[in-house]
RNA sequence: GCCUGAGUGGCGGAAUCGGUAGACGCAGCGGACUCAAAAUCCGCCGAGGCAACCCCUCGUGAGAGUUCGAGUCUCUCCUUAGGCACCA
């Protein structure tokens, strides 16, 4: 064993080892309990950035215990390789998409095995390529004919300079990222998958997953948003249509004053047409993107269409008004608003002198119309009564509820809805880097499926890419092409999909990664369903509820047998960083890398001041956010990793911070662990250079002996509830730290029984280490034991008998206070304890002169005594 | 604006079921070794009081509450992070 410790070198070995001897390649086996650990793969940026290797290192480290409890792993790995950042850097740098992708996952592979990852590479999944992409163009084939796929035009951000749909992210401050124009809503044709056909299962579902995170099944729940309420028909005089609106608050019915619908409604449009000032307004709300963090916030602005509606039940004409944060997309655009008891149609009514009845009154709270208040919406108060709505008076929310619904279900002009606030999935994307959407658009038979066997429609990868026009959209040689129901001459879908769709269904098909016949085979129900799933917080609604839409489309087809894609779920926190920009033209920020920035701290170690270093010129400190490429604020761990070696980088990431909290980045600290690396490498490399230890022999030992072995099967215990149960692995780390700190204080043990102490202690350390630092714990099991088969060797046990102990610490508190500490045979009666406890010297001081009132026993832990 | 988290020393964090607040590490300070430095090893390290390493008071974002006992539970508020459907 070498006597100082060399990172690269034993990295280097370990690795080769491994590679030779395919450790990490795993094959189906129904005699063994099997253990699929997923982590979320990256897209191919240019190179893994800290979020990346905290998150590949936790599935490692999960992968590698589940390997020691004697189960067979599969922890695969692939690119995300489709989006946006890969046409951006084709632009900027004058070169083509795929070719940038590609280098990318090259440059990113060489990283992945760099660190160590227990990876089958024999199963990796590229997302770009076809052999990928032409399952998901078959299962979107067989979902359009299935019915699940429609089409219909919805809203985008249009840039009318650039003349080019942006993405939100493109749209900053109202404006596209470019050419810096005010950006446009703008209605084209879209495709759709129903996930709304599942939103009912998708909710219910969220019980059974009691494997996953309270917070991200809340998130869900509430983004899938189930609501019961009515849906009804207000009458325009002049119309043939009715204005069809759908309430939760039935209740409030009443107390309607005015209705709005969105700009792009048939009604708003047909007002404008003799109304200039109106069609300019129309015009105005259609300027904004389309977020909806955005609509929320912005300005709410509003214009009467000069036409009425009929209350359903009054018979009262009502205003019809044009309203900026109504949508067109959502619902049937067109919302009832009831001033008294909602606060957005409260504020609105207000600005615009609209009338504000009260409806519901809770006891005798007095109802200020000029003043908004909480109890106004409370419908679940005790109190409360519905008023001033003729005969639903007195009636509570769930009685008024019921009433308005059977009022309007006998009339026959409204009826009981369920309603969820998710909306069917819009896939279509008008960028080149994706995959094609397989339709053919022909003028006698409209859109027409590709069929299975012209499948895949292969993405041309050699093009020229401008970022003015998607490649395929301009290029009519690729467009053209015959129908295939009719044969006639028709034309390709140049949209691509949203990359949501491969990240939704790659988890499956790494099972199946070399099947070219099939989508998925019956090794998919081996693997199947992910036993553990790692990744951001940031994708706890999005991409997990598509992904497990995906699952439930594919059950449907007989793909895979499972419900749920994912058992467990750990939700790991955002490695963050603080940020630093300039003011560029414009308000335009330019962000400035960390790394570029001397900062200047003030006495409690805040930052006050930042300089640019090439200029020594300020910059401004923004918020500590999201290590990402758009704010540059991330941290390379390339140099970490040279510098200190993959094992450091991964016993940092770990210990740092438990994983599912976020990580404020700081590169002081990585030294610590490096630290205790070496230490822990000179601690068995002394004890290894004095020869094999002789055989343990638990009944000789001595009481230090005893004390020390205590110590190695706590840490034992803790260590592996913290890995199993808690996947805390920070507090894992922090006990064998502790464990190696009793172990090597003083001088050295040498007697016999001494020495088998020490062989069981780093025995131990090594197996329970060796998931967080597999290189150094290949290299310290070849040193103790001769051997070179560490990931197959079994997690250490607990010896509960070396654990016993014989005297007990309890705490002595007097009113809650802490006053002492007695030590306590273990076997110490309740009288026993209580007579010592207040015999304690400094408690007996504060008992002097004052009677017990109550005494209270924790046994094993505290006495309290109240006086 | 809405949904979901988080807030503890100079810093990252620990305290697992309501029971000793600050484990473990970083930074800092003092010492040993060294011609010297680095590395390494040993010790100290929340604030205040005290002659005192005894001990006392205060202290987990702010305010209230429940309890013998609250970082932990309840309510209100503040700050902050993530998501909000075309970033991935």
């Amino acid at each position: 064993m070498q006597e100082q410790y060399d990172s690269s070198a034993i990295e280097r070995a370990a690795q080769q080892y491994w590679d030779q001897h395919h450790s990490f390649d795993v094959k189906e086996d129904p005699s063994r309990e099997k253990f699929y650990c997923l982590s979320m793969f990256p897209y191919p940026s240019g190179k893994l950035h800290m979020g990346h290797v905290r998150n590949y290192t936790i599935g490692d480290v999960i992968s590698r215990y589940q390997r020691m409890l004697g189960k067979n792993v599969l922890q695969p790995m692939g690119f995300d390789a489709f989006g946006l950042p890969a046409e951006n850097a084709a632009i900027a740098n004058n070169t083509q998409p795929a070719k940038w992708t590609y280098a990318n996952m090259d440059y990113m592979v060489g990283q992945l095995k760099r660190l160590g990852f227990a990876y089958d590479w024999t199963r990796r999944v590229d997302t770009c390529r076809p052999e990928y992409y032409r399952w998901e163009q078959l299962l979107f084939t067989r979902l359009l004919k299935k019915g699940l796929v429609y089409r219909k035009n919805a809203v985008v951000n249009w840039d009318p300079v650039d003349q080019t749909v942006l993405a939100n992210e493109q749209v900053v401050d109202g404006r596209g990222w470019r050419s810096g124009a005010v950006v446009e809503r703008k209605e084209i044709p879209q495709w759709f998958l129903k996930i709304t056909a599942y939103a009912q299962e998708l909710l219910d579902d969220l019980d059974q997953l009691t494997g996953w995170p309270e917070a991200v099944k809340t998130m869900q729940r509430n983004w899938i948003g189930r609501s019961e309420g009515l849906e009804l028909q207000f009458a325009v005089p002049g119309e043939s249509e009715p204005l069809t609106v759908y309430t939760t608050r039935p209740d409030t019915l009443m107390g309607v004053t005015y209705v709005a619908v969105a700009a792009e409604h048939p009604l708003a449009l047909k007002a404008a047409a003799g109304n200039p000032q109106l069609a300019a307004f129309l015009k105005d709300a259609g300027r904004s993107g389309v977020a909806e963090a955005d609509m929320e916030t912005m300005e709410k602005l509003g214009m009467p269409l000069g036409i009425s509606a009929v209350h359903p039940i009054t018979g009262e004409s009502v205003p019809v008004w044009v309203a900026n944060f109504v949508l067109m997309g959502y619902g049937t655009g067109a919302v009832m608003a009831v001033p008294g008891h909602d606060e957005r149609d409260f504020a609105f009514a207000l600005k615009y002198g609209l009338p504000i009845k009260q409806v519901i009154a809770v006891g005798d709270a007095a109802y200020d119309p000029t003043q908004w208040q909480d109890w106004y919406a409370d419908k679940t108060h005790p109190q409360m009564r519905v008023i001033n709505s003729g005969a639903f008076d007195g009636l509570n929310y769930a009685q008024a509820f019921e009433a308005m619904v059977a009022h309007f279900q006998a009339a026959g002009t409204g009826t009981r809805r369920v309603n969820f606030r998710l909306r069917d999935w819009g896939v279509s994307r008008q960028r080149y880097w994706g995959c094609p959407i397989p339709v053919i658009y022909c003028p006698k038979c409209d859109a027409v499926p590709v069929p299975e066997d012209q499948l895949p429609v292969v993405l041309p990868e050699d093009v020229a890419f401008t970022g003015v026009q998607s490649p395929i959209k301009a290029d009519a040689a690729w467009r053209k092409t015959t129908c295939p129901s009719c044969g006639g001459p028709a034309e390709r879908e140049t949209d691509t999909f949203d990359t949501f769709m491969e990240s939704s269904w790659y988890f499956a098909r790494y099972a199946s990664a070399d099947n070219h016949q099939q989508m998925l085979d019956d090794r998919a129900n081996y693997w199947l369903p992910v036993d553990q799933y790692i990744g951001g917080i940031e994708h706890a609604i999005l991409h997990l509820l598509y992904a497990r839409f995906f699952h439930k489309l594919m059950r449907d087809e007989g793909m895979v047998n499972s419900d749920e894609p994912f058992t467990q779920l750990l939700t790991q926190g955002m490695v963050i960083k603080e940020t630093y920009y300039r003011e560029g033209e414009g308000g335009k920020k330019q962000w400035i890398s960390p790394a570029d920035v001397d900062i200047e701290f003030d006495a409690k170690a805040q930052p006050v001041k930042a300089t640019l270093r090439s200029d020594g010129q300020p910059v401004v400190i923004g918020g500590v956010e999201k290590m990402s490429k758009s704010k540059n604020n991330g941290v390379d761990p390339q140099s970490l990793i040279d510098a200190y070696g993959a094992d450091t980088m991964r016993l940092f990431a770990m210990f740092a911070a438990p994983p599912d909290q976020s990580l404020e980045w700081r590169d002081d600290g990585v030294e610590g662990s490096h630290r205790f690396i070496k230490r822990l490498w000179r601690a068995v490399q002394q004890h290894v250079s004095a020869g094999p230890a002789p055989a343990l022999d638990a009944g000789a030992l001595t009481d230090a002996q005893k004390a020390l072995r205590r110590k190695l099967h706590d840490t034992i215990a803790k260590v592996t509830d913290d890995f199993g149960r808690r996947r805390t692995f920070n507090t894992a780390i922090a006990a064998v730290m502790e464990l190696m700190n009793e172990a090597t204080r003083g001088e050295t043990d040498v007697s016999p029984q001494g020495r088998a102490v020490q062989q069981e202690i780093w025995e131990a350390v090594t197996l329970m280490l060796q998931p967080i630092i597999p290189h150094v714990g290949h290299a310290l099991w070849q040193a103790l034991r001769g051997r070179e088969d560490l990931l197959d060797q079994r997690w250490p046990s607990v010896d509960e008998s070396a654990r016993v102990k014989d005297q007990i610490t309890l705490v002595v508190q007097v009113n809650g206070k802490l006053r002492g500490n007695i030590s306590m045979p273990a076997g110490a009666t309740q009288e026993e304890i209580l007579a010592v406890a207040e015999a304690d010297a400094n408690v007996a001081k504060f008992l002097a002169g004052a009677a017990i009132k109550k005494k209270i026993v924790v046994p094993g832990k505290l006495v309290n005594l109240v006086v």
